[in-house]
RNA sequence: CGCAAAGUAUG
């Protein structure tokens, strides 16, 4: 059961749901019936694979069969309705999964915050953490919790609000990690802050965080978008002398900067430069370089790199 | 530790 399941979950999340669905029922010819780590399993890829209704159907399944749906399964449903922006779906199985005497936990609220982050309902997500703190045991904010509030905060661009919450959270004894820092760094870049951005790089550094590539992208993201290519390079050098690798998403956003400034020529030699490094361009790279091209009206040389994409077996982005 | 939640590039 184990090893089918772990195939199952392997298949899932490469995508192969049907695949994974057909594994799932072969199980029961071979004699070794799901459990409900593999209901589980499923019913988590069905979700990522925004099959919500059938995820709530083999839920129905797992437990005609006798398997009651865990924390897990709650859980995996709540966060895949919060994906899908459906909010109202969610706090149905939140209900649910309470009449059934099953405790929500830290996951299952901080998928909830995620869910009404996304929708806006900002205030609500505020409102959960606040219960979760009032709950606390299982329920206690984490990193993760805060994290995922934070990021949340920032993409609607209450800057404030999130540097609020790290504040509150270190407060609380909550350590905050690289993620949390990037979510409020990327949305200082954003924003042409990039002042405030440094400051939040020294104070992780000071709290013992090292600086992994992707704050090193935050910081070269946005210095590109502010037109400061001449910095967000001198950027890239500095990470380079600090052991860390400039990957795609570097290089993607330094090509970008080239383009917006329209210094396309530049640009493919920086396409060049990565594939010399043995940094290979997705289709992100080259959609951004192609849109460039065209917004430059040069038409030809667009067309040029989509053949050439598409003879890597890329898919336009 | 067979299963659930968080950070970076184009559109």
């Amino acid at each position: 059961v184990i090893s089918y399941s772990r195939r199952i979950d392997a298949l899932c999340k490469k995508g192969q749901i049907s695949e994974a669905m057909k594994m799932f029922r072969e199980m029961e010819e071979k004699g070794s019936p799901p459990d409900s780590y593999t209901y589980n399993i499923l019913i988590n890829g069905l979700c990522k694979d925004a099959q919500l209704e059938m995820g709530v159907s083999l839920m129905d399944e797992m437990q005609a069969r006798g398997f009651s749906p865990t924390v897990i399964t709650y859980t995996t449903l709540i966060h895949g309705f919060c994906t899908a922006g459906r909010i109202d779906a969610a706090m149905d199985v939140l209900d649910e999964m309470k009449r059934r005497g099953i405790a929500p936990n830290t996951v299952t609220y901080t998928a909830l915050i995620q869910g009404l982050c996304e929708r806006g309902e900002v205030e609500t997500a505020v409102q959960v953490l606040k219960e979760m703190k009032l709950r606390g045991n299982e329920c206690r904010p984490n990193v993760v919790t805060y994290t995922q509030l934070i990021h949340g905060l920032c993409q609607k661009g209450l800057l404030e609000m999130g540097i609020e919450f790290l504040d509150e959270m270190i407060i609380s004894g909550c350590f905050p990690n690289n993620a949390t820092y990037t979510a409020l760094i990327h949305g200082l870049c954003q924003q042409g802050r990039f002042t405030e951005a440094a400051v939040l790089v020294n104070e992780m550094v000071a709290i013992g965080c090292e600086l992994d590539v992707v704050i090193y992208n935050s910081l070269i993201d946005g210095l590109c978008k502010m037109g400061e290519l001449d910095f967000a390079r001198e950027m890239q050098t500095l990470m380079v002398e600090k052991g860390m690798a400039p990957d795609v998403f570097t290089y993607t956003s330094l090509i970008q900067g080239l383009c917006d400034a329209g210094l396309l020529d530049e640009a493919l030699g920086l396409m060049q430069e990565m594939r010399g490094k043995g940094i290979v361009p997705n289709s992100v790279t080259y959609t951004t370089l192609i849109n460039g091209f065209t917004q430059a009206d040069r038409t030809e040389h667009a067309l040029q790199l989509l053949n050439e994409m598409k003879s890597k077996g890329l898919i336009p982005a």
